[in-house]
Order: C-alpha cells, then sequence, then structure tokens
DNA sequence: CGTAATTTTGACTCCGCTCAATTGGCGTGG
DNA sequence: CCACGCCAATTGAGCGGAGTCAAAATTACG
C-alpha cells in the first residue's frame, strides 16, 4: 500500500519536472531511473536525497533479463556487479560436491544479488530466476567509487551485507533449533511480511519455488513441506492449493512458530 | 559504555596531533600498534601500507579485556563498535524467545565481532567470552570515516562482510543438508584450518567449548556430539580427551566430510 | 494433447532426541 | 591436602519425527 502510494507520488512529481521523460532518447523512454522506480525506498538508494539520486543514474549500468531457469550468475562465475532485482523472483543456492542442492535464499524485487561475490572476487552461489526477471546491473567498481562521494551510500551498502548477516543467522537459528512446523511456519510468515512492503497482499500468494526447492532451504525433504501443508490445511492455519497459499489464520502461525512442542 | 565515549573525545584531541607513536605517554608502551601485531595478515589492517597502517592506528582506540563467560555486548545493546580480537575465543550466539540459543559462530584472535550490529544500529547477537579475551575496540564511525581516505581499508571491509555471508550459508548447507557425522567433520577441520593460519597445530589442540555449544552450533544435542567424538575415536580419526582434541587421520575425516553415506 | 515434472499420500525405517544414570574434572573451602 | 559440590561429559535404553521408498494424482509446458 505505502509503495504504491510512494510510487504515484514519484511519477507524479516527475512528470511535472523541467526535463519531460517524452524528451528523452527512445531508448530509456521505458526504462525507470533511480528517482523514479518504485522500488527505490528498499533497494540501494534507501533514504539518499535527490541530487545523491541523480548520481546514483550512473550506477545502474544496464538492465538485464533473465528467463524463468536461467542463471543471473553460477557459482566461480567472476565477480564483477552486484545485482537489484526488479521483476521476478530470484533463488540462490550452493550445491555440495555430490548432486546436493542447499537453498540459501529466495530473493524478491528490492533486494540485492551478488553481495556473496564481493569477497573472494568470484561468486559463491548459483542465482537462478524463478520466473522471467529483470534486474540492475551495478558495476561493483561504480558502487565503490560513487560510495567515496556519497557516504549515505557506502553506509547502506554496509547496512545491506551486515542485514544480510543478520538474516543469515536467523536461517542459522531456524535451521538448527527449529522442527519442522516451525521452520514452514517461520517461513510462510517472512514471505508474507515482505510481501506487505511491496505493497502485495500479506495473506494470499504464489510461491513462486517448488517444494523441493522450500525442503532444500528449510532443511527438510519434500514430502516433509508437502505433509506440513497439508496439515496447516486440515488445522485451519492455510489454503493450500498448489502453488497458491492462502493464510487463513495468521495468529494461529505465529503461535505454531512460538510453541516450544 | 560510558568509557567508549570517554575515549571518543581523547582519540580525537590525539588523532588531530602530529607525534609519532614513539612520543606517546608510556600508557601505551606495552600496547601493540596495528603495524607491529602478529595478526595484522588476517585482521582489518590486511593488505595495506605502511603508511596506511599509520593511519589505522588512530582506528584502534582502546582495548578491552572480557573474562571468561562475560559478554563483549550483548544483543539490543546499542551498537557503536567493531571488535578485533587480539586474545581469547568467542562464541556469538541468538536467543530465542524461550530458553532457546543457537550459536552463530566461535571467533578466534584476528577476526572480527559486532558486524552484526552495523545494518540495525544495535547488535543482534551476544558476543561471550570462552575463555579470557582482550579484544581491540574500533569505533565504527571511525572505521568509515577511514574507510573514506583509504580505499584499500574500505575494500577490506566490505570484504570481511561478504565472506562472512559466504560463511554463513557454508553453514546453512551443513546445517541443512548434512547428517550429523559431516558436520562434527567439517566442523573440526574448519577448526584445525583456522589454527594453521595462526601458527598453532592444525592437529592438536584445545576446544574451548563446551559439547553444548558445539551441538547448538551444528544443530545436534550435546549427546549426540558426545557419542560421535567417541565413534570418531573407535574408528581411529581421533583422539579425545575431554577438551584436548588430536586429529588423528585427517583424510579419513574428509571422507567423513566427503562421504554421501 | 501428451509427456514430464511436481505434488500428494501411505507404509515403513532409522537417525538423532529424550530421559536417565554414571563418571570425571575442577575450583572452593575446610 | 582432601572432601565436597558443581558442571561437563559419557553412555545406555527406548522413542519419535523426519527421511526413504513407492505409487498415484495433478498440473505445467512444449
Amino acid at each position: 500500500m505505502q509503495a504504491v502510494i510512494d510510487f504515484q507520488s514519484a511519477r507524479r512529481t516527475q512528470s511535472t519536472a523541467s526535463l519531460p521523460t517524452a524528451s528523452l532518447p527512445n531508448a530509456r523512454k521505458f526504462e525507470v531511473t533511480c528517482a523514479a522506480c518504485n522500488l527505490r525506498e528498499m533497494c540501494l538508494p534507501q533514504g539518499l536525497s535527490g541530487a545523491e539520486l541523480q548520481r546514483m543514474e550512473n550506477l545502474v549500468y544496464s538492465r538485464r533479463k533473465v528467463k524463468r531457469g536461467e542463471a543471473l550468475f553460477r557459482a566461480g562465475d567472476k565477480f564483477a556487479a552486484i545485482y537489484a532485482i526488479r521483476v521476478g523472483f530470484f533463488k540462490t543456492a550452493l550445491l555440495h560436491g555430490d548432486g546436493r542442492e542447499q537453498v540459501t535464499g529466495f530473493q524478491m524485487p528490492g533486494e540485492l544479488l551478488g553481495l556473496d561475490g564481493i569477497g573472494s572476487g568470484a561468486h559463491a552461489s548459483n542465482a537462478v530466476a524463478l520466473e522471467d526477471c529483470e534486474v540492475c546491473v551495478l558495476p561493483f567498481g561504480l558502487v565503490e567509487e560513487i560510495s567515496r562521494e556519497i557516504p549515505g551510500l557506502q553506509r547502506h551498502l554496509n547496512s545491506v551485507l551486515s542485514r544480510e548477516i543478520v538474516r543469515d543467522h536467523g536461517v542459522m537459528m531456524l535451521l538448527g533449533s527449529m522442527r519442522a512446523e516451525e521452520r514452514l511456519a517461520v517461513f510462510l510468515l517472512n514471505l508474507s511480511k515482505r510481501f506487505i512492503r511491496r505493497g502485495w497482499s500479506a495473506s494470499d500468494f504464489h510461491l513462486r519455488m517448488t517444494r523441493d526447492e522450500i525442503g532444500s532451504y528449510l532443511g527438510l525433504k519434500l514430502e516433509t513441506v508437502s505433509r506440513l501443508f497439508s496439515k496447516f490445511q486440515a488445522d485451519g492455519l492455510l489454503e493450500v492449493n498448489q502453488k497458491h497459499v492462502r493464510i487463513a489464520d495468521i495468529g494461529g502461525l505465529e503461535k505454531v512458530m512460538g510453541a516450544v512442542h
């Protein structure tokens, strides 16, 4: 809701600006600047002033479309840029020597991808599109350069990295000390919260990932995930129809999350 | 907390002075500068030049001793500084509503603590000393400031944050898709590798943490950890005596780690 | 429209947990 | 110095939650 309102006002502001969009070269006509992007408040430019935002425009080097099932990058790829998701869902995953895959996260519009490559110069994980996606390509050399000019950007980059660490610790807690039901409840409530920020329904949504991928993320087998969905439905917490989920009883789910047994 | 503020003003005064370290008051005589610290190559100043190292000295503006069992910081504490461990081992842990604790890591000399506070302004976890410890206090405002002057420091800070994310993903893989034996093998081999970097024995060491803490970190119960130690000993992989461990067969441990079953 | 992929459900198994008792190590105080 | 108490670690017995294997149902996609 909030995001929608911001988006609209931003558009209006821009259309009354001295340099209307229509006068820009055609190539850019359908492209959205950071300043006009409805995702900016949850993306890298979060909290920047107008002038700083303008400087940021130079950061978005290009946009890239990634088809469902394709990889934005793969483990071992040379690290050159981080990516801001504009459209679509991704999963990131590590693969262990043998076939085993560990999904390390699901990312949605406004979130950043590729941070795992900063430290070593090569990506550590695969980022695969769960549906047709579009990302902004932010060459990391530029990010560093502009960070030096805009302390707010520097601070925010640090924040994003730090928050990713905190998020990962939360997942470690989930994997290390929660039972299967709790894990799924936490997962669903987390999705719900992130959907709200994007102005989408908190309780009615479409899972872009398979049971297997959810299971991998939660340290469970797909059969267990499927059984839990059925159980939650039987308990009146959810209505599940394949990938479509409706949370029928948020409070109930939260109780499952908190329940020691 | 009060001490931090006092120190900050003291530091500013000092940083404006152009006096060489040698002329500083005796209080500093027994203190080790970054340039002279044997941990510098695995700590924040990694890869910095001599001149940059000198600038870094201003960063460490106090040292702090933490007794075994005491907390360096606790979840919820205001975030003001990051810490570089000079002496001793720490654990970091999250605690869940009820009594449940999830150990998120074990840190040793040369490693940084407190990165989890950058994003939110408050620490997310507890950092508790597993033995008598000493840390360098690096006020984060100063870190940011000096980062702007020394791009190498900025780059390295980003690297450290990114590598922490990659490390956490490794733990997620461990918790999400490895069996108990593999987890303990990975844990021991990881410790061994980090000990080597510090010039300690790769195969003969003293665990500073309890079976319960190891279990929490690995998503296992202490009894399971204890049983695994006994089993590894029976299999000729280890010699275990309470907290003292000798790895008798590194190759064997690596095979346990890789084994699908 | 047909084939492959995904999901659901059941039956059974087993790894790691729970509960419980015992041993061992270590610091404290008599 | 030893005795005591406390905490950590070990070990056993039995259980249960999630995994495995298998088959059927449903859906997605070329």
